[in-house]
Parts: C-alpha cells; sequence; structure tokens
DNA sequence: AACTATTTATAAGG
DNA sequence: TCCTTATAAATAGTT
C-alpha cells in the first residue's frame, strides 16, 4: 500500500526505517483499537523502538488483560503467584507481630511494668511464676557460684603444689651452689645456676 | 476499507461482528508482524476475543518484551513493585522472628528454663530483674488487695448502715401496729404493715 | 509534515 | 471459513 511493494524484512536506509516505523506504528495502534471498538475485544499491545521508545494501547487494563491471556492460555500466571506469596508472607507477618505483641507484654507484666490492667487472680498467678523462675535462677547462680569456688580452690592447691616444688628445687639449688663455691673462686653464680636446671 | 465505511462503535449484528472480529485480528497479527521485520521493532501483542478465545503475537520472548515495557516505560512495574514488597516483607519477618526468639528465650530464662547457657555476670543480672519485677508485682498484689478490702468495708458499712435503718424503721412499723391493735379486731395484720409503707 | 500514486485491508455478498 | 469484488484505508516514495 504505497507507492512500491516492500520486501518482507528489515529496511536498510535507517532513515527510511524510522519515518516507516512512525507510520506503521500509528497504523497499527490505530487498528488495535479499532478492532476492540468494532469487534468488542480486549487488545493489549506493547511496541518498543529499537531506539528505546515504548509505545502501548490497552483496551481494558493492561495487567488484566495480559493476567487473562496467561490464565486463559493455561500458562502459570506471573502475576497470581506472586499475588499468593504475598498473601502469605503477610499472614506471617500478622502472626509474628501478634506473637511479639503477647509475648513482650508477658516481659513487661514480668519486670513489673504495665500492671494497671492485670486482675488479682492474674497477679497472683504472675508472682507464683516469678518465684519459681527466681528460685530455678538463684539455683543456676549458686551453682554457677560453687563450680567458681571449686575452679578456684584447684586453682589455688595447684599453685600451692607447684610453689611446694619450686621451694623444693630451690633448697636443691642453693645446696648445690654451697659445695661448688668452696672450690670455686666467685663471679660464676649464674652459669652454676643455669648448670642446675 | 471495504464495500461501504464503517462507523468507529461495536457492530451490533453479532455474526458481523464476529466475521469483522476474524478479519481484522488477522490482519492486525500480520501487521504487528510487518511491523516488527521491517522496522526491527519488539512487538507484543495480545487479542481476546469476546467468547473467550486468546490469539498473541510476539516478536521477541513475550514476557520479556513486557518487562522491557514496564520498565522502559517508566511505569510502574507491578513486578518489580512486587518484588520489592516481597523482599520488604521477607525482611520484615526475619526481624519480626529474631525479635520473637529473643524475646522467648528471655521469657524462659526468666521461667527459669534453659539456663545452662547462662554466665555468671547475666545471672546475677537477671536474679536482680526479677527481683525487682517481683516487687513491683508485689506491691501490684498489695495494691488490689488493700483496693478489695477497702472495697469489701465499704460494703459492710453500707450494709450496716442499711440495717440500721431497717430496724429503725421496723420499730416504728411495730409501734404504729400496736397502737392499732388496741382498736382494731385482728387479722389484718399484712394489710395494715403496707399502709405504714 | 504534506501529498499522492499505489498497495493493502476489508465490508458486503455468496 | 473461504472466495470475490468494490471500495475504504494505509502507506511508500516523493516533495
Amino acid at each position: 500500500m504505497g507507492r512500491g511493494k516492500v520486501q518482507l524484512k528489515r529496511i536498510e536506509n535507517s532513515m527510511n526505517r524510522q519515518v516507516t516505523f512512525s507510520k506503521r506504528r500509528n497504523g497499527l495502534l490505530k487498528k488495535a483499537f479499532e478492532l476492540s471498538v468494532l469487534c468488542d475485544a480486549e487488545v493489549a499491545l506493547v511496541i518498543l523502538s529499537p531506539s528505546g521508545k515504548t509505545y502501548q494501547f490497552s483496551s481494558n487494563d493492561f495487567d488484566t488483560t495480559i493476567s487473562k491471556y496467561r490464565s486463559m492460555g493455561g500458562l502459570p500466571d506471573l502475576n497470581e503467584i506472586d499475588a499468593r506469596s504475598v498473601e502469605s508472607l503477610r499472614n506471617e507477618v500478622e502472626n509474628l507481630k501478634k506473637f511479639a505483641v503477647s509475648t513482650e507484654a508477658r516481659l513487661k507484666q514480668m519486670c513489673g511494668e504495665e500492671l494497671a490492667s492485670v486482675g488479682a487472680r492474674e497477679v497472683k498467678q504472675l508472682e507464683r511464676h516469678m518465684r519459681t523462675g527466681l528460685q530455678r535462677i538463684r539455683v543456676q547462680k549458686r551453682r554457677l557460684l560453687t563450680d567458681h569456688i571449686r575452679m578456684l580452690k584447684k586453682k589455688h592447691k595447684d599453685l600451692q603444689d607447684e610453689n611446694a616444688f619450686l621451694q623444693q628445687r630451690m633448697k636443691e639449688a642453693c645446696k648445690a651452689l654451697e659445695k661448688r663455691q668452696v672450690n670455686k673462686p666467685p663471679g660464676i653464680f649464674l652459669q652454676d645456676l643455669n648448670e642446675v636446671y
């Protein structure tokens, strides 16, 4: 439809290609629109120019049409999958929040805060919980303390042993030194000590 | 382009509409194809017939083209939005879980459970927290108790007052009755009482 | 961008 | 759905 027939292949002349793109793009958009109006059809059309511009027509909401197309074509609808996972995440967040709120409230109660709204029965129960908790904590504290003490005692004993050992060695060293000092001139004290060990 | 000009509005005759749809749909698909070839453009086209059939053309991978369109068009990319919201939701879930874990651990510690891994310093601190918590809880308990007692005392006093009042009235009633019983025959006791009140 | 010769699409009818 | 044909519409090449 023009002064000459065109081959169905890429137009090499870039100027021509650009012009033809402009004309045919408008034609295509117009025809898409006409089809949707005349025949009551749903049409979604996207055109991307090689230079990076985008053109679009959709008779109805674009995404809706695409979704419909996907689901009708039996393809897995990406949007729906996303929507579902978003939904489940929201639920999870909801539940976690509830949990966090109740745990935090409990924690605060145990710290003795925000007790105004707590009734007599709950306070009693709470006190009991706290007492048992405190008892157990004290047991653990005692255990840690005794462990620590035992450890210190052991260290103490080890040090005493080492001390005794060292004193013994020291005695021996002094004896050895005394013997030699009789036969040798003085001034080699350190060397003699080194020989002993 | 045909034997008559057509109005740009829905073709009412359903037979005609069907035929026109078939023709124009093919024309549109053909032109979309031609545009993509001649001008090296990326084209994605979806047509949904009112009767539920789907027709599609895309010069390249359909989803790729749609994604490109979304990102290039600067339009809100639904997929990206979804991805972002999914990402942030995941983060939120992550944080909430961490929070829940730490709060729960704290709570268990305060109940005296799972103390094995807790060090001496922490146990000491924990005990202190528990003591202050317990103290406050006991304060609250005492307050509730005194409130309760005060309330009971007030009720008691109210009852005493009412009682006194009733006794007074009773006395008066009896006196009134005695006076009348001198002048009247017996047997109308209840009626007399009613008269008094 | 406007023009126009020509091709192409398609409405109407079978 | 396809064929035919008259005609409307689109557009290639030109200005």
